[in-house]
DNA sequence: AATGAATGAGACTTCATTCAT
DNA sequence: TATGAATGAAGTCTCATTCAT
């Protein structure tokens, strides 16, 4: 009967966060955000318990969001390597489009607020690429490795060339290339 | 005629910052690390002039000390693949015989307080595994890659094989060999 | 034609309020009232203007009914001391009886919201009792001191075995016999 | 080595918080008591720790402080009535003749932020009196009464005393030898 | 140089009250 | 009228840095 929880606000409020956190860092006052989602101090705790509580998940959701990224449209027929490729493309592509989602995403990831559990979730978020990656190894090297590591080494090295990419836009697409085969290389 | 700043109490304080930032995160307040290194609040300043300062300083020791403990003892006779293990073995168990350190700069890595220039230092301390690198990757498919790039890779790769080496700790030589022999066979 | 405020959540707030105030003193949050009440926070100022209104008018509804339930069947034929004992053990009964009341009053007295106005209507809720009292002291040491002096000699003297019998619930009955017997005394 | 924690500094800061809470109640914010004792924000916390550490050391001195007073200059060879009367006038002057004191223990005493520990210590200053009520009453009727149930009620009848001697000045030493005849025919 | 008290800006969060629904 | 989201002032406490001793 009374004024609604606006999902509107609630989004504003975790974009003020990415673009705040992505340029201050974890130290961001709740403050700085609230006024950036042009909504009043004490909303933003309507919306998030604590700090932390927008934190998680704002992390949750910007790993999923990625992850979701990656495996948009991917040609289910395709073989191993259009399919890696697709995923490592729009993987990095979407951390270059956004780099501030990125550069608060990388703050996030380090900070202690973020709880195992959200640290989880974020996790499952990529069970989705583990078909496509453990099709793709399945001749290779690390076809006896736990699928775990793999992935991670794969997501260390896609971080790696993110950098890389935004540092030095101009041969971003060269990077993002030179790195798959780097990658696809080792998976095979 | 004696440097009346002891360095004594200058590695202190370094020390016990690498030991509370490993365990609170960048948000450790200057007073909780002169306490842990049983320095009064008022002469860390006297040592490092602000807190960004210490920090700085810091990442370059971890940084340079990182990388010198990958080529301590390097064979300077044996095979590229030798020599790429030697380092990379010293590196990695590095980082899992000193946690806190590698905590400590995981978090500074992320910090806003570490200058361009701390960075580049940082950066020129790994310019003696170039010339391994280099060699190694002679003949395989990174050849024409920038070496920046190839360095990037490997220590992205390195970068989480610690973490997974740390997180699980008794397949800790598992995880450094299958993440070596997927690094190697990237480079060749 | 109807009320449409209803009674009904007008003392459930008070009764909330009582609960709160009791346990959380006066920062008690309004929100927290409501809540008790099972109430929204908007509809707490629909029933009481300010946080000190209700303040207010909970120190009256507790004086009044304090005083009330001690004259409550007051033998009217039987002698002073009669009388005066009935008061005195059927006061000190509300005050153990309902702890939370009592302890609401308690901070209740001491708040600067609350205003003269309210004291001096608590102040006229006593005057039942005044008769009783004259007449109890009329031979005594006190027969020619104000009677409000005596009166309010008499309610700090409950107020005290309140606290003593609500700490020592075994003796309340021996403590509330043995200061009744002082105050006996004291008057005659 | 350092600037020394200042008595003075400490002493200004319990006096303004006396002064403030008299006027303020416990709401007082600490800024308002910092800067009535012209000391920074920040310094308040160096000498307590918390605002409830800073109210219990107030409620144990304030305690203390009125003790102590009512026994100066106690006539050690006097008869019980005279020195009951020392005590009560002393006593009673004290409230009297530091309102804001008085105003600020009756706040604190109802506060919930004073530990049972503090309430203990602020007990135990009263044993200096235990004697004298004890030879007061020993052939009155509260013979056999517990000691601290009689000192209780005595002190209770200070207390509704000293409000009544500060609401009405003019009459206040009338008051005082009343309420002093009704209490020692209580006790006797 | 060493110490730790002093400073005051600023952080997060709470809360009485208002107002859109 | 009832609801609960919105507001923003205010509160306690922390902390990097300075400075008296």
């Amino acid at each position: 009967m009374a004024r609604p929880r606006s999902d509107e606000k609630r989004s504003a409020i975790m974009a003020a966060a990415i673009s705040i956190i992505s340029s201050e860092g974890l130290g961001a006052a709740t403050a700085a955000i609230a006024a950036e989602a042009r909504v009043s101090n004490g909303s933003l705790f309507t919306y998030f318990e604590t700090k932390a509580d927008l934190f998680n998940q704002l992390f949750i959701k910007l790993t999923t969001e990625m992850d979701a990224v990656a495996l948009e449209g991917l040609p289910t027929e395709s073989d191993a390597r259009s399919q890696m490729l697709h995923i490592w493309r729009h993987w990095l592509r979407w951390a270059v489009s956004c780099p501030a989602k990125r550069r608060a995403l990388v703050h996030l990831r380090v900070s202690d607020d973020i709880t195992p559990a959200s640290r989880k979730t974020a996790h499952q978020s990529m069970i989705g690429m583990a078909a496509v990656v453990d099709r793709s190894r399945k001749n290779g090297e690390l076809r006896n490795a736990p699928l775990g590591v793999v992935i991670a080494l794969m997501s260390g090295m896609a971080d790696t060339t993110m950098d890389l990419m935004i540092g030095d836009p101009t041969n971003a697409d060269k990077h993002c290339m030179t790195a798959f085969k780097a990658m696809w290389r080792m998976l095979t």
